[in-house]
DNA sequence: TTTAGTGTAATATCTTTCTATAACACTATA
DNA sequence: TATAGTGTTATAGAAAGATATTACACTAAA
């Protein structure tokens, strides 16, 4: 996996399993991978990655069990309400960014789709 | 005007630059207020802003005039091509990022027009 | 020619992030 | 009861970013 390195890694990190969770790669119960080895894949240190765990575990999003693993909620209300505050998240600072550049809302519309459009023969 | 602490600050007066010049709101040729009157608007140091306007002169968004000041570009097609590359990333980031959710093309525009429309209220 | 206003640069110090490394705590199982 | 696999924590050091401060270089105008 490849970082920004505008942004700490430990944020992109939790992103990144924000994402694996919320799309369903990661389901909820579910153990994820050791602490170690997410080191590892990720090329990171451990405690990068216990740093994401962490946060998250606080958020509640993960659960820790202490000498078996680290495991996804089992609540998916609370996966739900993630998916919501993420696309939430995202699409408002595309609105705040491109209003800032002056776009009206449709235009801001129009580019989207434009950009649709011309990459359905990338995707 | 208040920073996201999780990316560098300069990177932030970049970009906050840039928008001021694409929506018009600096004009080309205009002179920018002083790095130190700049610094202190910014309630940051005067090194930080000085970071930023650098790299704007070396992208040539800005012209340096040493003993005078600090100017946008002159070349309108500069700005315009600044203007391109700021939505086509911005909308390239949302994209990624809901699709990375398993948000369908359709999906995505629904979202948007959805959070446009309920925000009619508030802008 | 002096002075005020401007950009530019350097130093030292602080904070955050990331790293390498080591150690400790708990669980399950051979 | 060992041992392997797991989470957790701590220390020291490196790197990037931000700060305060000082100084230098150039321009315009009094």
């Amino acid at each position: 996996m490849q970082f920004d390195d505008k942004v700490p890694i430990y944020y992109q990190i939790k992103n990144y399993l924000y994402h694996r969770i919320v799309a369903g790669d990661l389901q909820p119960g579910e153990k994820l991978p050791a602490v170690r080895q997410l080191a590892v894949d990720l090329t990171v240190n451990v405690n990068t990655v216990q740093r994401a765990l962490s946060e998250m575990i606080h958020e509640e999003i993960l659960v820790s069990k202490r000498g078996r693993g680290n495991f996804v909620t089992e609540e998916p209300a609370k996966i739900a309400a993630l998916k919501q505050r993420l696309i939430t998240a995202y699409i408002q600072e595309l609105y705040t960014q491109l209003h800032a550049l002056k776009l009206s809302d449709r235009d801001i519309v129009t580019e989207i789709q434009h950009y649709i459009q011309t990459r359905g023969d990338q995707a």
